[in-house]
DNA sequence: TATTGTTATACTCTATAACTATA
DNA sequence: TATAGTTATAGAGTATAACAATA
């Protein structure tokens, strides 16, 4: 049927699509690699946050989690304060050194991709967002109702 | 102004899109990982080539090439045959067993695919196609431009 | 000299499993 | 016992640079 060519030509773009993150990649600072780029924007849109939270976002193991959290904090952009309703967790925050470090990020990331995006509409990368997000949401609902226990 | 808070976000999509790959991955069979599956794929859409030709494809440098075509050679999947007309290149073929290993493999991506994408129509999976490529052409194309020496 | 491809090296990202501390 | 988080280890993917063979 006519889904197995779809299937297959989407299966492609994924693969391929690690040229365009890699790209992204090569206009970070060289001790902000992308880990430690991903965990302080999460911090920044969605405020301080438990360790396991931050894993759930990036959708990677915590394990992951904890060494690009370990690493932001050696350089003072984000810290881990004990929480006091359950000791075992910390919750993570910006300090204002992180702040500046997102701006940088910022200016960075803006600068590649109006270069890159010059000939995209809004609507065509609003699309392609909401398009993306849906995947996202596909998978990892799946991957919920697998690990149901 | 509106874009900047649309690039954030496309930034951040991007990051997000490799729990999907990795999804993917998993269902792979041990000995063929992505790098190789994706050779194979090439090679069966495209038919025989180079190895310049086919780095290009996979959006990888060649020395990373040489690694995944030497992977899928190890295993009888592909052969490397001299190109008479430029004895410094090779030209890449499938085997029998290459074209089995495609049909396991194809197996494999369609299930999970329909699986995951349940709810989606054909429309939507073509768009998601289609302006995904459309992305990578446009960092594509920049890197070219960048590089035209 | 320039180009095609290979190999050595190093770095990033990831998951699994063993472990500590707390609930 | 179960959960939050850390660390050790191993594996995949990638790029750079040095190299070999050929154009």
């Amino acid at each position: 049927m006519a889904a197995q060519r779809h299937y297959d030509e989407l299966a492609r773009q994924l693969s391929a699509v690690g040229a365009v993150k890699r790209d992204m990649a090569r206009i970070l600072p060289h001790d902000c690699p992308a880990g430690s780029a991903a965990v302080l924007t999460l911090l920044a849109r969605y405020g301080e946050m438990r360790m396991s939270r931050l894993a759930e976002l990036l959708a990677v193991d915590m394990s992951v989690t904890s060494r690009h959290v370990a690493h932001v904090a050696d350089r003072g952009w984000i810290e881990r304060h004990p929480d006091p309703a359950d000791r075992r967790s910390r919750i993570l925050r910006l300090t204002d050194e992180g702040r500046a470090q997102i701006a940088e990020l910022n200016v960075r990331t803006t600068q590649l991709l109006a270069d890159r995006l010059a000939g995209w509409s809004d609507d065509e990368v609003s699309q392609l967002i909401t398009l993306m997000t849906r995947l996202r949401e596909s998978f990892g609902d799946c991957r919920t109702t697998r690990t149901p226990a």
